[in-house]
DNA sequence: AGGGATCCCTGTACGC
DNA sequence: TGCGTACAGGGATCCC
């Protein structure tokens, strides 16, 4: 489940890969990926990457920009947003395509870049930058974490009328772009606060503290090369290790590892929660401070 | 307009 | 052993 940790390792991956050499051939599975107005239509212009050269690579939310330079002038943006279980990997040299191979870009130096999703969840688009920047999905995206308009004072303004529990409003890529369930189950373990608390009854103390713990959750995350806890590979098709080091997503019934308390959890909204029930009761008045 | 429900998709885990 | 089924979830879309 590539969340903004796991896009940003991607993301230095493949600008650690140096790929600097022409696109000789692109090839593109039949299979459509991602449906919808913003996705299948567009799929065909990857094709469009052909002769040109990569440059940098940059990451929006969960998204992946990476730049190509035209012959001419110019450029292409490739957006890749990885789904479930969207891999990015460069090779070598000749390597067989592994099942769902839906992109594969072959440079002039022999090397090649695969975009492998067996559950299809993930999407490919490419655009101009400003054609992308400007539309769906990435013209919705709220604040990136470490963005000066992410702030503790912008959550309570927006949040503060909203019955949502904490955790689903963590999940609102208009909120803040990047959260996905496993960290959002994090960053309240790591606030202290009940993920079912309806956002209305937080007080600005208590969103300065998820403020603060999602950019530190993240930033954290980041610096252990993301969370594998299945699908997620970098770019060289190794692990995270940033699993070691979650305090209750995926640890139903075993100790909390703040308070030692077995970790809680029930499908809300149709998705997995953690929780400690000491670290993160309820509170018993009305506020959450 | 906010937000809940549904669907998409396949590999994996598990029960009988 | 093997088969069937439940489950995982980000985001688009529909709907109230």
């Amino acid at each position: 489940m590539p969340e903004l940790p796991e896009v940003e390792s991607v993301r230095r991956g493949l600008a650690r890969a140096g790929l600097e050499a022409a696109v000789a051939k692109v090839e593109r599975s039949s299979f459509a990926l991602r449906t919808g107005a913003h996705w299948a239509k567009r799929l065909e212009r990857v094709r469009r990457l052909q002769g040109c050269r990569p440059a940098s690579v940059d990451r929006r939310g969960k998204y992946l920009l990476w730049e190509f330079l035209r012959p001419g002038e110019g450029s292409w943006t490739l957006l890749v947003h990885l789904g479930m279980s969207g891999r990015c990997t460069v090779h070598p040299a000749e390597t067989p395509k592994a099942a769902h191979t839906h992109l594969r870009l072959r440079f002039e130096d022999g090397r090649v870049f695969d975009f492998v999703d067996p559950r299809r969840f993930g999407g490919l688009r490419c655009d101009t930058r400003s054609a992308l920047e400007t539309s769906a999905p990435l013209a919705e995206l709220g604040p990136e974490p470490w963005s000066p308009e992410f702030s503790a004072e912008a959550l309570h303004a927006r949040l503060h009328r909203s019955r949502r529990a904490l955790r689903d409003a963590l999940l609102d890529q208009r909120v803040v772009a990047g959260i996905g369930n496993i960290y959002a189950s994090e960053i309240c373990a790591r606030a202290g606060i009940d993920p079912r608390v309806a956002c209305s009854r937080l007080r600005p103390s208590a969103w300065a503290r998820v403020h603060g713990e999602t950019r530190r959750c993240l930033r954290d995350a980041i610096s252990r090369g993301g969370t594998t806890l299945r699908d997620y590979r970098n770019i060289e098709g190794g692990r995270g290790r940033n699993q070691r080091a979650l305090w209750v997503y995926g640890r139903s019934g075993q100790p909390c590892a703040r308070c030692e308390s077995p970790v809680s959890s029930e499908i809300l909204q149709g998705r997995a929660l953690f929780w400690c029930p000491s670290c993160q009761a309820r509170p018993r008045g009305r506020w959450v401070v």
